[in-house]
DNA sequence: TAGTGGTCTAGACCACTGA
DNA sequence: CAGTGGTCTAGACCACTAG
């Protein structure tokens, strides 16, 4: 009798219904097609709603499907390409970086960015919001976390909740300050880290998906000084990114 | 009237739950510790069992929790930093790496990597099945596909389906000669790319998890006389991994 | 063999989109 | 407004693990 056993156990539904869906997006469907309906395509499969979905996920996970509630599911294009570790030690708003800087407060960062950042838990610090877009599309949304010692010129008045309204300008002017101050120091290196996580309520708005969507979060540690002198939480979207990481002397040719 | 309208919106149940079921896991539960089964959780909370389970898989998904089936649900330990981007250029094989070579055939590739490695579709290269361990657990699988160009001296003859048996022992040979070979090639540079997959069927079984479990997939290209010399495609454990990226010039803090 | 998580069903209602 | 995907229920059976 051969050990290997050779798959006794059935194959889930799902599962096959998933390699049967996978070949027909393949061979008969172009990008951009909508497919039918959920309860159409479970009749036509013969299996419950839930189950299709099930199928449907994994296909979303893995990026060849798109659904929107209210609209359909539709086909999606291949994943894009986005560049992480950006060319040989730049930092965060340099020029010719990708990302829009929409608002900034200071306040108190989580524990775990605390920790990175050698400070006591609660200290406030400079907090940036960002997006990166693609084709117009948001791909990134990213938290940049500026230890008031990195930025000594920039003002920490802002974003104090202030009395009246404006904040929204204030806190955009002085992302410029800090970001300026920034660049001043001498950047030393960089590490970074990749996970998986699922998007926040804040950040699922961001990104244009609904909280819980699975994502991919990049951590960056910015060396200046021999210390952390900043900390980047970007949050990618999973269903469409695909990561690259350049290396010097290779010329980018998996970068989409 | 406030602009932003402050969720307006019900909040799901599940989402609710897994909040709560978080912040249960951050303050009373340690480590390793089994937690009630799922219909007693559910009865708890006073929902269904599906619902219960869309909270627990999201948290799966985050690193925080395990689930085996016939076992129960425990506290997972915190995710493990593993370092890709190994140091300064070093080859796959290359004394030090934390790869265990389980066999090698010589077949061809799927065609995304045949595009890759610029041949034709259908050429046959030598491919090597390695895992990367951690702490006995196998938290990585990985397809290295070396074109025969690339190892002019390694044999193609061995897994070509052949008559008797012992292809693993003669595969296994055969890898250290590739590898061998491989290492005679200067490596000019190598590129990567991180993207969210889900495990196949054979990957799944080498890391111990079932499949459609969440995966990240790295790509990585290496480069030497200007070409491509080899692929590897590693599929990482996305519930218990965090990718780490050194830099030169920052000592490693991220890395757990 | 008892208890666990994994799969599956056939419904129901809701939130959202676009005509 | 009709049609879509998102959420939720209350069951059922199965595959697996361990005592």
């Amino acid at each position: 009798m051969g050990t290997t056993q050779l798959e006794t156990v059935p194959e889930p539904k799902y599962w096959h219904l998933k390699t049967v869906l996978s070949d027909a997006l393949d061979s008969e469907f172009a990008v951009g097609e909508i497919l039918p309906n959920e309860r159409d395509l479970a009749a036509r499969f013969g299996v419950a709603r839930a189950t299709l979905r099930q199928a449907l996920e994994q296909l979303e996970l893995e990026g060849r499907l798109q659904r929107r509630r209210g609209v359909g599911t539709t086909v999606a294009p291949p994943r894009v390409g986005v560049d992480v570790g950006r060319a040989e030690h730049a930092w965060p708003g340099a020029p010719g970086d990708a990302w829009r800087t929409d608002d900034a407060e200071h306040t108190a960062p989580p524990v775990p960015v605390a920790r990175l950042l050698d400070l006591p838990e609660g200290s406030p610090v400079h907090v940036l919001r960002r997006t990166r877009m693609t084709n117009g599309q948001p791909v990134a949304a990213e938290l940049l976390y500026v230890p008031d010692a990195s930025v000594p010129g920039a003002s920490s008045a802002a974003g104090a909740s202030g009395s009246s309204d404006g904040e929204a300008a204030a806190g955009a002017s002085d992302a410029g300050a800090v970001l300026r101050e920034l660049h001043r120091l001498e950047l030393e290196g960089q590490e970074r880290t990749v996970e998986l996580g699922s998007a926040r309520a804040d950040d699922a708005r961001q990104l244009d998906r609904l909280p819980g969507a699975p994502v991919l979060v990049v951590t960056t540690r910015y060396v200046a000084r021999g210390r952390t002198a900043a900390v980047a939480v970007s949050t990618y979207r999973a269903d469409t990114c695909r990561l690259t990481f350049a290396d010097s002397g290779a010329e980018p040719v998996l970068a989409s």
